[in-house]
RNA sequence: GGGCGGUUAGCUCAGUUGGUCAGAGCGCCUCGCUUACACCGAGGAUGUCGGGGGUUCGAGUCCCUCACCGCCCACCA
């Protein structure tokens, strides 16, 4: 360890912008994010813990979400860290691959360029310019958050490393038969020319029209459409009926069973095709006949294969008519849309057409129109892998957080569909299959390919690379062992895998979660973390998703700038409750700014406060035990108790929690009285040396405490406050590699001490705001304090004073002496507090003080009145008696008590 | 059509296993530049905890139900 710095000067203003950037240099210069770096905590024999963060993608710019999980994740990392285990939170980036395209080709299309303009090769020239561009952009970012990241273990989902392991995995998953290829009804996107999984196809709800279309049956005899005999089908989409192969209705409806068996053409192509009975069709639906279209709709699919109909595929990679050999081939489907209800109509064909509200499936990055459609592509069998991820949950060897996401994780893990991973892209890992003239397919992890086709052994030469590239999530799902080097049996991946914690939002817990799990169990041979924990997603304050277009989105960079990266963080953990939504204002900044600000302030407070007998370079001693007075008792039990309860909200994932618990206890309890109570006892000369320092140094202690308590949330204030301070010679020279504090002891007298005599203060506060007395007069006070409170009174006496602004104080040993000669004929304001009473003393108060004061007293009679009764008739009900627990009837019993003798006290003085 | 979440002070939200839990921040009102902090301090006001039932000695806290708001999943052409 090295030696501890010298106390640093503090600025006189909290200035975030002064100091952050240098922070994060240290941080960087002391090798402390490595869990094996010089400066790391590794070597306390605890096992790792590792972070699982979703690479955020490399064309991607920070926005508050990525803020919020950067500081989750950071702040779960640096607590480990604290505590002694090495902590690995690996940074990476995700190439995003449709994406990314989408992005770049935006960019292209404004220089008059395209993806075809341009060709595979010039293309992926140019996305790699363009990412090595943007690349930086989100790390920096990363950093100005505070992620105290291992960045000598950066990853990249497109690096040689994360290659490997995309072959590796597809070869052993094509050899156990959990990687097929097929040609399968996939969803394409005529915008983005590719495949896209069922969760990119966004359900969008929308008013179109409902056609109705007659087909006329042929003629048993002739063969040739009966104008007199029809069936009339309900269609969203009329230019699809270029590709039916039959037309089906519900077995059992009798308005058709006639016509069941019997063919009809389908006009244009054509086409006779048999009318067929099937249970799928809802017979109330608009005409109970349906045109079954078998490569254009993922129902009529199924029925097709059901009763072994043709398959046509109509539509081509734009989405145009084709293969039909009619008139609309090469036109747009709507365009072709319109001609055939045109020709339709005109034929006397088009019976109806009606609005109709219906959900029509969006690319999630285009927002084209999805089109169902055949095509050969390679799959990832689910079924298997899923029942291993349900098992891993369900065993608890996984835990999901919160916990209500398990039943979704269930529903939809039971209901999986295998995976479409073909992509048809060029930008992201090119499928490692490769086909022989003869159509046999060869898988290889080589990096070269296969020498030759592993069924008919032709050679390389004559081998061609599938042309489409995998799903971006095949390689994120390899993610938390891909980038420890996995296949191969790297040191790194003993030692950190499975990992620990894998944070992320809830949005994304089927594409990325659920596939880490697929795969992880599948190739690494375990499930990839402990937990799962899922954030909420950032809103707007308005409640609606920030998002570039709607242009409602913060800044986080702006935010840090303007107020602080500690702020940013503080306030998107602040109040928060996992997996809950959040609503985002600057409000919540500017407040965790002004939290910032006061402990910053309490700091310099403390620092200038030190006993001329301590040296400014002394070595941090603990204080002696014998010279402590009741508040430094009092401020040292409630950083233990503080202590205590963050380390309970940190084992529960409560981070909203947390802070809260650390805002109060510096705020409210530290600064507002821990801080004020010491103050004139530090200053002053009369008091021995020996119990100032002591006081001194329990202030320093508690402030200690509350520093690390904070870092993990607020690394950089926490960082240069703490450096500040005097340390123990076995303290570590930076704060992110100091010890997580231990649990010390409670002082449960000075807490009950301490408590009541800042209640009489209070109590005096409001007596005289009430009668709205000058704030700034000194006052007489006489107070009479139970025995029990009467030396923490004597201690505190200078205090009291001023914190209630009394001179003279005067302390009465019984309440008789209290009422009868400072309180006689009721003059100046009644004080009762629990254990302690006092009267302010108004002189000759004018009248107006006084009836305010009465009215005060009244009102507090009437409220321990009502309390007391309240209390009363919850004791002589019997059933509470016999049946609540024995402390709670305890509790009560107190409570009463307490109450009664208030109401008497209260009584006695307006009496008087 | 299923599933989940939300409905608590003017606004944004906390409220662990049911028993001083009716809270915080912001905003608002009244005071105060007291030598850490006006990015501050002292004090104050505002809620039948969405509605209705139920369980319980006792319910924002558990159960049922209804009403809105939001999200996720879902093959009704």
């Amino acid at each position: 360890m090295t030696q501890p710095q010298p106390p640093e000067r503090l600025a006189k203003a909290y200035l975030p912008g002064e100091f952050e950037h240098a922070v994060y240099e240290r941080w960087l210069a002391a090798d402390v994010f490595a869990p094996d770096g010089a400066g790391s905590t590794a070597d306390w024999g605890l096992p790792p813990f590792v972070l699982i963060q979703p690479p955020p993608n490399v064309t991607g710019s920070l926005h508050l979400g990525h803020a919020q999980r950067t500081t989750v994740e950071d702040l779960m990392t640096r607590h480990a860290r604290m505590v002694g285990r090495p902590a690995l939170f690996l940074p990476g980036l995700d190439h995003a691959s449709i994406a990314a395209q989408f992005v770049l080709d935006g960019i292209l299309a404004k220089e008059g360029e395209s993806r075809a303009s341009l060709g595979r090769e010039r293309y992926l020239a140019r996305m790699d310019t363009f990412i090595a561009e943007t690349r930086e952009v989100i790390l920096s970012q990363q950093r100005r958050v505070g992620g105290s990241c291992d960045w000598g273990r950066l990853r990249f989902t497109m690096d040689e490393v994360s290659a490997k392991a995309v072959r590796e995995a597809f070869l052993r998953l094509y050899r156990k038969g959990l990687a097929y290829r097929a040609e399968a009804l996939v969803n394409w996107c005529p915008g983005c020319r590719t495949s896209v999984s069922d969760l990119e196809v966004i359900p969008t709800p929308e008013t179109g029209s409902i056609w109705r279309l007659r087909y006329h049956l042929l003629d048993e005899a002739t063969g040739q459409p009966d104008p007199a005999t029809t069936i009339t089908v309900a269609t969203t989409r009329p230019e699809t009926i270029l590709g039916d192969t039959a037309v089906a209705v519900h077995p059992d409806d009798a308005r058709y069973t006639a016509l069941v068996g019997r063919r009809l053409r389908i006009p244009f192509v054509d086409r006779d095709v048999p009318v067929i009975a099937d249970a799928v069709v809802d017979p109330s639906f608009g005409t109970g006949a349906v045109k079954i279209t078998p490569a254009h709709d993922h129902d009529d699919n199924a029925t097709g294969t059901r009763h072994g109909l043709a398959m046509p595929t109509i539509l081509d990679d734009a989405a145009r008519i084709t293969n039909t050999g009619t008139r609309y081939d090469g036109m747009d489907r709507y365009e072709a849309r319109t001609a055939i209800l045109e020709d339709l109509a005109a034929q006397g064909d088009l019976e109806g057409e009606a609005p109709h509200e219906m959900v029509i499936g969006r690319c999630q990055r285009s927002s084209d129109v999805v089109e169902p459609r055949l095509k050969t592509q390679w799959f990832v069998r689910t079924a298997p892998l899923a029942a291993a991820a349900l098992e891993a949950t369900r065993s608890g060897r996984t835990r999901i957080l919160p916990e209500r996401f398990e039943k979704t994780w269930e529903h939809w893990l039971t209901t999986i569909r295998d995976w479409n991973v073909s992509r048809q892209l060029w930008w992201g890992h090119r499928i490692p299959a490769w086909y022989c003239p003869d159509g046999h397919a060869t898988v290889s992890a080589a990096i070269d390919g296969p020498d030759a086709c592993e069924v008919c052994g032709r050679p390389a030469m004559e081998l061609t690379q599938d042309p489409d590239i995998f799903d971006t999530w095949f390689s994120s799902g390899l993610w938390p062992f891909s980038t420890l080097g996995w296949p191969d049996e790297t040191e790194d991946l003993r030692r950190f895998y499975p990992g620990t914690v894998m944070e992320t939002g809830y949005d994304i817990i089927f594409f990325w979660v659920a596939r880490m799990m697929m795969l992880g169990i599948e190739l690494a041979g375990d499930a990839p973390f402990e937990t799962v924990y899922l954030s909420g997603l950032i809103r707007d304050p308005y409640g609606a998703k920030m998002s570039k277009t709607k242009g409602n989105t913060v800044d986080p960079l702006a935010t840090i700038d303007e107020l602080g990266a500690d702020a940013l963080r503080f306030a998107l953990v602040h109040g928060t409750t996992p997996g809950q939504d959040q609503r985002f204002g600057t409000a919540k900044v500017e407040n965790a700014r002004n939290f910032a600000n006061k402990l910053w302030n309490a700091t310099r407070f403390v620092l200038g406060a030190r006993p001329a007998t301590i040296a400014p370079d002394a070595e941090r001693r603990l204080p002696d035990a014998a010279h402590l007075g009741p508040a430094d008792r009092w401020v040292r039990s409630r950083a233990a108790a503080t202590t205590a309860g963050v380390d309970r909200a940190m084992a529960e994932f409560n981070f909203g929690e947390v802070t809260r618990l650390l805002y109060d206890a510096i705020w409210n309890e530290f600064c507002d009285w821990g801080l004020e109570l010491a103050k004139v006892r530090l200053a002053d000369e009369s008091i021995p040396a020996e119990e100032r320092e002591a006081t001194w140094w329990a202030l320093v202690e508690a402030l200690d405490t509350y520093l690390r308590l904070l870092h993990p949330v607020m690394p950089f204030i926490t960082e240069t406050l703490w450096g500040a301070l005097p340390h123990r010679a076995t303290d570590p020279a930076l704060l992110i590699v100091a010890r997580w504090p231990g649990v010390g002891d409670r002082d449960l007298d000075a807490e009950a001490q301490v408590g009541a005599l800042v209640e009489l203060v209070r109590s005096v506060r409001n007596a005289r705001a009430d009668a709205k007395l000058e704030p700034a007069a000194w006052l007489p006070l006489d107070v009479f304090v139970e025995p029990g409170l009467g030396h923490a009174l004597e201690s505190l006496r200078p205090a009291i004073e001023r914190l209630s602004r009394a001179r003279p104080l005067r302390r009465h040993l019984t309440r008789e002496d209290l009422h009868g000669t400072a309180g006689a004929g009721g003059n100046g304001l009644a004080v009762i507090a629990g254990p302690a009473e006092a009267i302010v003393g108004t002189g000759l108060a004018d009248p107006a003080a006084v009836a305010a004061d009465r009215m005060r007293l009244e009102k507090e009679l009437a409220d321990a009145e009502r309390l007391l009764a309240a209390a009363r008739a919850r004791l002589s009900n019997e059933a509470f008696t016999a049946k609540a627990p024995p402390a709670v009837v305890e509790g009560a019993r107190a409570r009463e008590a307490e109450l009664a003798d208030q109401v008497d006290r209260l009584q006695d003085r307006l009496a008087r």
